[in-house]
DNA sequence: GTCTATATTCTGATAGAC
DNA sequence: GTCTATCAGAATATAGAC
């Protein structure tokens, strides 16, 4: 995971890998069939935890499920930077069938979100004359913290979700109380 | 510029590059001194486009000016995929000093919407309490598109644009008149 | 389950003829 | 400015001893 995200699939070897966990490359061998399968084991992974980790209460506020939704996708893309970003950089390096399953994984992701918009503009709480579109403009907003988000700087995690959660409202048309 | 698109830049060797452009792999090194400076060259380049097409009037209205900036953003973007995916898939695989150079043009293309917003909220057409975070986060939705816009599918770019505009004026705090 | 050794192919880059 | 030929090393994956 750690050589894959930094250094890329294509450019980090077996014997690399090998070396990092302190065995031969040939033993490797004995822990997946091949290059692929280790990229897919580990997207896939990636993708399952995803999926079961997000909160998801349908009979909740929609309001409030999308504050939580937010959150939570800060903050789970934030503690997990290099599953993040080999799941963003490395969709291309998968054979067309492992591809297949991991978009539908992430398809199923954006359903969360995209259920919550429209239980909102059901309720009246919101107001987005598209929920589809809105759904992949949030989330590439939010996925982009973890592209320039480092601890230590001007701003906590907790400022940076307040900021985005205030955002997001604005986006989808949350109106003033 | 396809290819690294298309595979990345570790998966493409020099022999591939050579037979896409019908020469021998030697004859490569009579155009660039080698594999590192080409990717360097292809992103410094679009970069340098980009800075250079980018409209930025001082003087128009803050408000016209976020919106031609967002439309120009999706349409420069949507026109230039496989640059665009290169110069954010690619960064790991410059030099550190290669890096630093297209950072700096980089933030220096962020530095014109937060310039954008630093003028909006002085005339106070628009009310975000940080432009760099807002700056980011605009961007970040915007080129998100680029990751799944096709044509012929629902929406045309126009459509995209008309509601992108929405979301971005709801998110950096554009009151309704 | 790990090791060494190896088959086979490919890699970036260079030399020198033309 | 392109070609062929080549260097020196690295790639994935496998075989077989232990």
């Amino acid at each position: 995971m750690k050589l894959f995200a930094r250094e890329g699939y294509a450019a980090v070897s077996m014997r690399r890998i090998a070396a990092e966990v302190g065995v031969q490359a040939g033993a490797l061998y004995n822990y997946t069939p091949d290059k692929q399968s280790l990229l897919f084991t580990l997207m896939h992974d990636h993708m399952q935890a995803l999926l079961a980790a997000v909160p998801g209460d349908p009979k909740a506020d929609p309001l409030a499920r999308l504050e939580t939704f937010v959150a939570f996708h800060i903050r789970y893309h934030h503690d997990r930077p290099d599953e993040v970003f080999i799941s963003y950089m490395e969709l291309r390096n998968l054979t067309p069938e492992n591809f297949a399953v991991i978009e539908d994984l992430r398809r199923r992701y954006e359903d969360v979100l995209e259920s919550i918009l429209r239980d909102g503009m059901a309720a009246g709480r919101l107001h987005t004359p598209d929920t589809k579109i809105a759904t992949l403009a949030v989330i590439a907003m939010l996925t982009g913290v973890s592209t320039w988000f480092r601890e230590g700087g001007r701003l906590s995690l907790e400022d940076i979700t307040a900021r985005y959660w205030d955002m997001v409202r604005g986006a989808v048309g949350v109106r003033a109380q």
